[in-house]
DNA sequence: CGGGAATAGTTGACACATCACCCACGTTCC
DNA sequence: GGAACGTGGGTGATGTGTCAACTATTCCCG
């Protein structure tokens, strides 16, 4: 409903030639660069992009021990994405789940040593990896450029009517859905 | 900085503070662009944004036919997963299979009536959503930056040792690049 | 206290991507 | 003609992401 302007749509707005080459030329470094991350993630480790982000979420906390719904928060992720990639990671060793004491329908995903050394092997080859294809080729100007750029368009999807259809997870202050300044991030 | 993998700082290039800053908010809106435009997709239209970009290679050629690898080329796709992909379309009715008389082996995807109403009614709703999730936010510098910060990361990814990795691993040259045991399983 | 409503998390069905392997056809060279 | 090899394309298993429905607990309010 939000989503569309159906009184407005008499004429599509197309792109400009400038912002078509600049799109389709985004749109495939996306596909490729994230796919080539993923790839050199599985190479250099036994580990998936998505099992590091999950990792690190962990290591940034003091317990090493995190409750499943504030997984899916601070990682975008839809709760059953979590259930899931969480009961495959358990398999695997990576980490445990534990009964939450103080509420009885929560748990908590817990890290194991395995799983903290499966970190500790990846994080340093994944960051040369991005030094590489990225900031290794971008000037100063430029990385500030795609940081603000990038900053923009968040926001933009995470504030007003947009973060209204992602919000299923959400806290009820939009706000507070881009924290200043993290610990440890990813990468 | 990241204190936290501590036995290998020697060798590792962390990131520097705005790189950092950059690179979070670069991954975390590429991420909910991605899925804000494939929901947006769903709803505004029958089809996904991997038919759409199927839809659109067929609707650019003369023909509105178009070989199968030429399709897997030109969307930098694996072959396997345009024929899994192109099997579900054509259960739906976007397209369907002709043989090549010229070559036995080969066939063609070819864009069906149905097929074409799909990404004619899509295509309008997609370019506004990417108006107002993208263009709308940007000056024409950052457009400009946009634009080209992609095309020589894409570059990088494509060109060289990387390209390698993603040209399937039936490559003949044994490189040194990938270590022994993720590569590329010969035999 | 009791009975909804909200919350935390799981499960199952399905869509999708990747991998390894397969088959059919074409080319080359003998 | 036919073996060897490369190429175009498909298939099935498996891992992953999404949606809808579900269970179990806690919260709220009379």
């Amino acid at each position: 409903m939000c989503q569309l302007f159906p009184y407005a749509e008499v004429v599509t707005r197309w792109l400009e030639p400038e912002q078509q080459r600049a799109w389709r030329a985004y749109v495939r470094m996306q596909g490729e660069l994230n796919a080539h991350l993923s790839r050199q993630m599985s190479v250099d480790s036994d580990i998936s992009m998505a099992d590091f982000a999950v990792l690190v979420q962990l290591t940034d906390t003091r317990d090493e021990r995190v409750r499943v719904l504030e997984l899916a928060r601070s990682l975008h992720w839809e709760k059953s994405r979590i259930s899931h990639h969480v009961a495959r990671m358990e398999k695997r060793g990576l980490v445990r789940r534990e009964n939450c004491s103080s509420d009885g329908r929560g748990s908590f995903v817990v890290l194991t040593d395995q799983g903290r050394s499966a970190i500790e092997e990846a994080a340093p080859a994944h960051a040369e990896t991005v030094h590489r294809l990225v900031f290794d080729l971008l000037t100063e100007a430029e990385v500030a450029a795609l940081g603000s750029i990038s900053e923009k368009i968040f926001t933009r999807l995470t504030t007003g009517e947009c973060a209204a259809v992602i919000a299923r997870c959400d806290a009820d202050d939009p706000m507070e859905v881009v924290p200043q300044e993290g610990g440890c991030p990813e990468a």
